[in-house]
DNA sequence: CCAGCGCGATTGTGATCTCATATTGTGATC
DNA sequence: GATCACAATATGAGATCACAATCGCGCTGG
């Protein structure tokens, strides 16, 4: 999807809709955040990036801002914003985290979870599972969170869900660059035992699959990571466009 | 502590002071939520509450966006953003969440405590303990964060912090409101059994201490709270102005 | 007396402008 | 040749303007 160049006041087309441009650029942002269009390191220009999105800086300021409030992006001393490099002690602490409260969200969820909800689960499995045999990274990743999102939304919890996407937001541009290095394994194997143990409603086993998940994700990506987070051995310069 | 009226472009004093505004309305806004300047299901208007802190509407745009980002604020149909009302089931999902986190952070930070922590809680403590046989509710809300946020800040995770402080931001409005109703209980009594476990080097007492004083805590704002929070049973309108 | 309608006031949003500051590039000096 | 100073450029921040959607309120018709 494009946006629309809307700008010039005056004259011809494009009726300045109203309050939506932003959550086009917050999907946009967000988006590029988990599937690695930007780089951590990476600083971005306000106008730059309303360039390429065709817009004024002023919605790109204010989604900046609130990715900034949840974690996602850090102000440099200049007030620039840039996406954070992680040190390995964050990438630790952030992957406990996740561990403690993806792991309630998970249990919870299997306590609720209804008929439809496995079926669901295994379907983004299957296509998760393609993408690795065929190495795509954006589908890997997306196909990943969407089985987490899902299977932590069955726990209707509004106070976890945002917790947890602040925490994905985090570490995402650090995840795919990860992705990017040959050693990193591709591994999606605790998602069977966790459906398995979800089909059995065994939630215990369930939060226990999952933390394992994570775990052995947090290794993997610490095993890559150099003191100021992960770096790639050949140069990778920012994708400021990209299509969504 | 007051900011200066900085209008008017042309001419005579205040020349802007390049980026700093911003901060001076998130510090106001940031404890108004704490300190109950604002009403749970009061909308906020950004030309008034720019009028009322004599600046534009921009910086308080972007600080009311942060904020809804952390979840601090929502966003109505209309665009406007307000303080949330706490439905009961999402207050008690936010102190399940308190325990789970902030129990942790305690148990962390006990592990990591230097020798000048206990003296610096203790001394927080004896202030929050006259605060509250004043009867002063600002003081008190002021002082049993201080003890609160000195003792995770302690943990040293850059993880957990933002989190806590959305919580806190989440809830602040509604633990306001709940001490002006008669029935409900000021309570610091589980904050000394925190700090002798502290003192002892018991992580898992520390933890235990947290965790009680939030469950302590929960249960008495649910049971002041009716369907659609807490409603205070005489009328309180809304103080857009107050010093900081 | 109440429901539906319409007009006006209010509000958020985005664009544009200006300014102060940060950053970068260039040139001179040691 | 390296370093420092200064100038040019880029960038973010805040103010102001314009506009459209929304909300409130009174009016009118049933």
């Amino acid at each position: 999807m494009r946006i629309d160049k809307a700008h010039s006041n005056g004259s011809d087309g494009a009726k300045r809709a109203r309050g939506h441009v932003h959550e086009h650029v917050l999907h946009y942002m967000r988006r590029g955040l988990m599937i690695g269009a930007f780089v951590p390191g990476q600083v971005m220009s306000l106008r730059k990036l309303a360039a390429g999105l065709g817009t004024s800086p002023m919605p790109v300021r204010e989604v900046l801002s609130r990715l900034v409030a949840a974690s996602a992006l850090e102000e440099t001393a200049g007030g620039s914003v840039r996406v954070p490099k992680l040190r390995p002690e964050k990438l630790s602490d952030l992957f406990a985290v996740r561990e403690m409260i993806e792991g309630t969200a998970a249990e919870s969820a299997a306590k609720k979870a209804g008929p439809g909800l496995l079926a669901e689960l295994n379907g983004i499995n299957e296509q998760l599972l393609t993408a690795i045999e065929k190495r795509d990274i954006l589908n890997c990743l997306s196909f990943n969170q969407k089985f987490h999102f899902t299977l932590y939304e069955a726990s209707g919890s509004e106070v976890l869900m945002p917790l947890i996407e602040s925490l994905w937001l985090q570490f995402g541009p650090t995840m795919y660059m990860s992705l990017l290095i040959p050693s990193m394994p591709w591994n999606a194997s605790d998602h069977k035992d966790i459906l398995s143990a979800l089909k059995d409603g065994h939630a215990a086993a369930v939060k226990k699959g999952i933390v394992h998940d994570i775990r052995t994700t947090g290794k993997a990506l610490l095993s890559v990571a150099g003191p100021d987070g992960v770096d790639l051995p050949f140069a990778r310069g920012p994708e400021l466009q990209f299509d969504y």
